[in-house]
This record gives structure tokens, C-alpha cells and sequence, in this order.
DNA sequence: TGTTTTTTTTGGAACGTTCCAATTTTGTTG
DNA sequence: CAACAAAATTGGAACGTTCCAAAAAAAACA
């Protein structure tokens, strides 16, 4: 890519001539000011599309000090859930009239801090991030100081002053634990995630209320930690049928995991939904459509989208709020 | 986001001011220049962290009309090969010191157009697309003749004169449907995609001649198209096994079809690998990891981000080749 | 040391836009 | 139609960087 140098460009002064106008009015025309008459607009327009003119916004944010470009810094792109919250945060953001970048720091907090340094150069309006394990709240504070707009998602960063939304992750846990306690079951476990990630205490935790207040005995062997994983998932699904024959249900940390348990169980002869049920949490599109069908807690996507683009359009006035996106539970054939 | 205007920031001048040289001295550090002196580029580096300067790359960029962005437009980004494509080019276009930018059309044209246009306005230095359906060979060469570098990949548009990096579909179905004849299987079908992605037509291709080679004969009934997800692929299975009874293997478009005509075969008390044998197209991860594990032809995706970039190197010099990227048969429990 | 060569540093102009204050045009009113 | 108000248009300055030609400093040589 030798340089990407390109030749000298058609500017704005060029439409001026072609269109009969100075340059500042064709600068109202492009902004969509109104203040300028509808038959400037018209001239303007029209030498626009003949001369084949774009629009310069290096020069234009350079000057005016503003930008509509939104950062979105994704933990792990592979990962369905985040392509498919990636993909309606794009589209909510395009909605209020901004521009989206995506970036994947691939759970490295290296490469998220690169990724980050790197966009406050392009002079980015603001942040949406999904934060990498260990991921500093100095880091995250330094950056809402020096007065980049941010919101984090999915996962909170303890001591951090930052807003950020958030699916109710224990609220969703301990629906799919009541969901299986009211079928019947007791001996419940709760498969995969690991500690080094904050959704895991929150899921844990509905999980533990859940049983507590129906006042079946918790006992640690029924929490198997995993990798987030279909192998995690796997893995944790064996270690737990090695240690106990008396399984009744599974609380999954996610529908990757249920993916991964269900698949264990049906490798050696068990049914998802009758030997041993099984609920997950994301609701993947997979999950509706695989056999049997996942139950699951439904997370929409499109909400947080929204909650993320309202805590954007409203960051000046400093709020830093923590906002809980409620949850669904879908029950499927799995349960 | 009221605005995302910032208040005055810190200049290559007051890095200059701080450390007592010129803002031209500044600028050569910054840019890595060689010829500057080591002790003025100490006393740069360190009055930049001082004072905590941010380059402006929209000043760069406006004066040295030079980029270093390169934007990947990814047709569907849920698509888990995809997003895995997605990654490995993201990870490439770091290595060659570019920073990549991943904006997601959702194989809707008009969104693809208007993607491209904002992009435009950014000043990218190249773009990677992977067209939306539907895609117009003179929207592609006009993009080319302005002057933007432009690698297609994944996907062809007729007509267009554009750089493109594919998997050699053909030789991959052709391996898959040699490898089912040589298991001694004859009535071979070939499931899912369709004809309005150009990719259907080569992986097709591949079937068909390896069958003809064969001397096999085909019948219409063997080829069933159908929508590019999991359900497209367990329609495509139900469709095939309600007009025969014959089925011996499928040849599947790609992973994800083949993942629903399992399942609707499992469904119907039918085991992949033994009662119809089963190959797919893209070696997804999960298709290793499920069970049985699903053989497949596996396309690397690193090797794609390769050949793209190595276009990219050298596309001063004209080339608008196509390269076709190897693919490997890759044998598992479903055949 | 004086002279030439090489290396390093430098100030002003330029990139294409928006902002601003001032000017011109248009519209309104008595 | 004159006098004023409102609306539309305008040219120059500014944003923060890189480029360039020229100056200054350092190194090499006789």
C-alpha cells in the first residue's frame, strides 16, 4: 500500500465556482444549514454531483472540533453474542445520524489499550466498550477525564466511574433457577464462565438466591468453572456427571456452554429436557433452532443498543449511571 | 452527544514550546523520521508524555493527504465465518502498521453504498469488501477509478475489474464429493446455498465435476437450494428425504447448512456418518468441536488476510488479480 | 584553522473545511 | 418610495499538522 497518497482533490472552493456561490455558502449547503436559499441549495447541489465532489471531514472535524464518529471496542468478535450486539449497536448509532467503527481487542487488554490510543488520534466523539479482563479503572477513569464520552457494556469494571449498561444478569439467573425448581428439580448445578469476568459473580449469584430462598442445600461441587467456550461447556458438563449421578438440571452460564454441556450428554447417551434439563443465557439465534431447542434467558440486543445511544446523546450532563437491561426467560424443550 | 466538541487541546506547539525545539522537530519525531538527533527526540518524547499530547490524525492526514485507515465492509458480520474473516484481516492490517476500521452492510446493498460513501468522506486509504448481493459492477469500478484501492474478497461481481481473493470453492467441493464416491457412496446430494451469491455457482461446479468425472449420474432432484442459515440447511434435508429414500451423503453448501440438515436428520432418528454421511464448507470451530465432528473443507482464513494485504502492498502497480486461496478436505466422523 | 560536506533544525506556507463579522440582498412597513 | 428589519451571502482567519527550502550546527577534511 505504497502510502495511499492521493492526487489533489475537488474541494468545496471548486463547487463554488462551478455553482456561482462562495465557498462559505456551499459549507451551509453540505452542514444542511438552513439559513441559506433554495436556489443556492439547488446550484450547490447539482455542482456537487457534477463535479464529483466529497466531502473533506479530516478538514471539517480539524476545524469545527467536532466528529460523529462512534468506537466500538468489542471483546471477542468470534463470540455470537458480541457480533450480534455489534451489529444493533451499528445500526442504533447510524439512527442518530453518527458513524460507527468497530474494533475487536480479541479479550487482550494490550490490544484494547492500543486500539483505544490509537482512535483518540482519529478524534473519535465517543466510546462504546466492551472492557477485556483486567482492565484497569485508572485506565477507564484517565480516559473519562480527559473528557471522552464512554460507555461500557455487558461487563462493569470494579471502581470505575463510568456509565454503563448492562443485561440484569442475576435477575436472569435466578428466573432459570426458579423455572427448574418449580418443575421439580433439586439438585440443580451451575455450568461454565469463570471468576475473572463480572457477569460471572452476577449469574452466580441469581443461581445462589434462587436456590437459598427455596431453601435447597448448595453445595460447591454443583458450580463448575469453565472456559466461555463450547469446550469449556463440554468439560465442565463431564466433570460434573464424574462426580454425581443424581443430576437433575443445569444453569449454564451461557448458551455456548449449554451448547457444549448438552453435547457431552448427548455423547454418551443422556437427553437434553428429559435425563437432565438444561437452561442457557444469551438466547442465540441457534438456540431457538437447534434440537431440542434451548431454553434460555432471552438478552436483547437491540435494548442495550438503545440504553448505550441514551446515555450518549445525554453524557453531558455527566451522568454516569449504571442501567440494568431487563431480561426473558424463553422456555424451550431443553427444560 | 450534544456535539462531541472538545474543549482547546494540547498542540505539537506546546510539545515544542516544552521542550525546546521547533514544532517541525516535533513533527519528525513523531512521525519516526531518522534524521533528528537522539537527544532532541528524548527531550520530544519526553515533554510529549509530560504534557499528555494526542497526535491529530485529521490534521496529518488533511495536510500529508495520506492514510492509514483501512476500512473492512463485512456483508454479514453474525455469520460466524465472518467474523472470523473479520478477525484475521483486522490482525493482518495491524501487522503491516495500518489500523482497519469494520463497518457491517448486512448483505443490504443500499447500506453498503451509502457505507462506502461516508468511508469515502473519512479519507480511507483502501477498501476490503465482501459485496452485498446484488452488488453492481459499475458501482465497483467507479470506486476503483476514483482511485480508492479495493480488494474484493469471498465474493465475485461479474463485470467488475476490482483485485479478488477467494477460497478455490470448486477444488473444495470437488474434494468433498471425491472423498464421499471414493467411501464408495453414490447418490450424492449437493444441499443448500443459492444461486444468487456467486460463491453457489463454483462450489456447485465442484460437485457436478467430480460427479461427471465419476460417471456418476446427476439428477436435479440432488441439488436443493435454500436460505444460508441453519434453517435453510434442515429445510434442505427434509425437502431431500421426503422425495428419496436413497440418500447415501450430502455435499452442504457450507457449515451452518450442514449443522440444520444434521439436526433434522438426528430429528428423524437418522445418524450423520452412518446412516447418510455428512461434509460442509468452512471448518468453522464448532465443527470440530460438535459431535459427531462434522468433516469439512477448510478454508483459512489467515491465508485469505494474507493474500489480501499482499494485494494491498502492491496495488500501485495496477494488478487487478484474482487469487484463489487453497483449501484442504478435512476428514472427520460425519463421513 | 579555514573550507567543504553532511547532518540537524527551523519558520512559513499549505491542506480543505468551518467560524465569524461584515456586507449585500430581500422583504416589510408606514 | 423611503426607511428599516430580516434573511442570505461573503471573504478572511483559524484548526493542527506536514512539506519545503533555507539556515544553522556539527563533522570531516586539508
Amino acid at each position: 500500500m505504497s502510502n495511499g497518497k492521493k492526487s489533489k482533490s475537488v474541494t468545496v472552493i471548486d463547487v463554488a465556482k462551478k455553482a456561482g456561490v462562495s465557498k462559505s455558502t456551499v459549507s451551509l449547503v453540505i452542514t444542511g444549514s438552513n439559513k441559506v436559499s433554495d436556489k443556492a441549495r439547488q446550484k450547490v447541489e447539482k455542482a456537487i454531483a457534477d463535479i464529483g465532489y466529497v466531502y473533506n471531514r479530516d478538514a471539517a472535524s480539524l476545524r469545527s472540533r467536532k466528529s460523529n464518529l462512534v468506537a466500538i471496542v468489542i471483546n471477542d468478535l468470534k463470540n455470537p453474542y458480541s457480533a450480534q450486539l455489534a451489529v444493533a449497536l451499528e445500526k442504533q448509532i447510524r439512527q442518530m445520524g453518527m458513524f460507527s467503527m468497530l474494533v475487536n481487542s480479541d479479550e487482550d487488554v494490550d490490544t484494547q489499550t492500543s486500539l483505544v490510543r490509537n482512535l483518540k488520534e482519529y478524534n473519535v466523539a465517543a466510546f462504546i466498550i466492551c472492557p477485556a479482563p483486567n482492565t484497569s479503572a485508572e485506565w477507564v477513569n484517565s480516559l473519562v477525564d480527559q473528557g471522552f464520552p464512554t460507555v461500557h457494556i455487558m461487563r462493569e469494571v470494579a471502581g470505575a466511574k463510568v456509565a454503563t449498561v448492562l443485561p440484569d444478569n442475576s435477575t436472569g439467573t435466578k428466573l432459570a433457577t426458579q423455572h427448574l425448581l418449580t418443575k421439580g428439580y433439586k439438585n440443580i448445578a451451575f455450568l461454565g464462565g469463570n471468576e475473572s469476568i463480572s457477569d460471572y459473580h452476577q449469574r452466580l449469584s441469581g443461581y445462589t438466591e434462587a436456590m437459598t430462598l427455596a431453601q435447597v442445600p448448595l453445595s460447591k461441587e454443583f458450580c463448575v468453572q469453565s472456559d466461555t467456550n463450547r469446550n469449556g461447556g463440554r468439560g465442565a458438563m463431564e466433570a460434573i456427571l464424574t462426580m454425581t449421578n443424581d443430576l437433575e438440571a443445569v444453569v449454564c452460564f451461557n448458551d455456548v456452554i449449554a451448547y457444549g454441556a448438552i453435547e457431552y450428554m448427548k455423547s454418551i447417551g443422556k437427553q437434553p429436557g428429559k435425563d437432565i434439563a438444561v437452561v442457557g443465557f444469551d438466547d442465540l439465534e441457534d438456540s431457538r433452532l437447534m434440537s431440542p431447542a434451548l431454553s434460555t434467558v432471552h438478552v436483547d440486543a437491540n435494548q442495550i443498543a438503545i440504553a448505550v445511544c441514551q446515555i450518549l446523546a445525554n453524557i453531558n450532563d455527566g451522568q454516569r449511571n449504571k442501567i440494568l437491561v431487563g431480561v426473558d426467560l424463553v422456555e424451550r424443550e431443553s427444560s
